[in-house]
DNA sequence: CTTGGTGCAAACAATTTGCAAGCGC
DNA sequence: GCGCTTGCAAATTGTTTGCACCAAG
């Protein structure tokens, strides 16, 4: 596997791939379902729904609520985004390709995510899956704790209602 | 640690904690929150929060909505209740005291949850929590797949749209 | 030109909240 | 009796659906 010379490379690999995928899907080749990979591929990390429809409204691209969920779909049955439960009913999303396998520590406090790695995973898929009889496609690992500075906010008894929101900053880099 | 010698007694001891916690965290002792307990208690394994308002409205206890969620949420910050979220928004609960803990193998064709036990998973729990400077409390790991009997049904073309569904029989061992 | 995909808004489903009445302490 | 807890219904939140129009194949 060759690792990518830079983002705008990883992006149009990955254009390609979901376009080869769209066609032999019998799916059609929207301009709204490339822009959406586009802007997933050029944000970081996990985001949820909402956050990337908004993301999409800010950088005036013309799109739905629906548009955005159908794709997101799309994507994941693609393996080129990766949707995930942190507790809460919001589905966070994260995109997946040229990454390596891997699972979530969840700060209960901040809401801070940690990605790890840790090859024992599949060693438990391989061997539950062989004892159940199941044949296992995917799993999701998730630990919750309080990460490091917030245990610092917590000994002075600062106390958080909600978790910091991350808002998607309107206009940047354009 | 002593092993129940029957339901009775268990539930007796876990009403007891349930009391001795309330009491510790300054709430109220209500015949609800106890009926509901004993109730989880009563029954096996997985359910979500509709179906165990359900189950009490069947055995007639008027109880609304929003004390069954009240109430879940005081079980679980209790640890006599576990919360999951298997994939879709639905969170499902499950009576957690006395049990060891364990994880959980969905089947993605017809629903089944089988739990597993594999002690590498507190081994990834404490390394990880050491590695990243995390205090980890609590985790979920989920293993998605086919189980055995859904495998021969998909040979044969067997397609369901949705997994089979389980409903609360009404007065049952009354 | 056919029909799947879209935007929009309304519908839905799970959960939370507001409020008046009730009961534990 | 004070005020937390309740039942009920309405509100919220995240996601899906219905429909008329549009544009990909």
């Amino acid at each position: 596997m060759s690792l990518q010379r830079n983002e705008q490379e990883l992006i149009q690999q990955v254009l390609k791939i979901f376009s080869a995928k769209l066609e032999t899907g019998g799916f059609r080749k929207t301009p709204e379902r490339f822009a959406i990979l586009e802007e997933i591929y050029k944000r970081t990390d996990h985001f949820d729904a909402e956050a990337l429809y908004i993301h999409m409204k800010n950088r005036s691209y013309r799109v739905s609520r629906a548009t955005v969920y159908n794709t997101l779909e799309l994507l994941v049955n693609c393996d080129l985004v990766k949707k995930h439960q942190f507790g809460r009913n919001l589905a966070q999303y994260e995109k997946s390709y040229g990454y390596k396998q891997h699972d979530h520590v969840i700060c209960a406090h901040c809401g801070k995510v940690v990605e790890f790695c840790d090859p024992r995973v599949q060693q438990i898929k391989d061997m539950v899956g062989e004892l159940l009889n199941f044949k296992i496609s995917h799993h999701s690992l998730n630990l919750y704790g309080v990460c490091g500075s917030c245990q610092k906010e917590m000994e002075f008894g600062i106390v958080r209602q909600l978790p910091k929101v991350e808002v998607d900053e309107p206009g940047w880099g354009d």
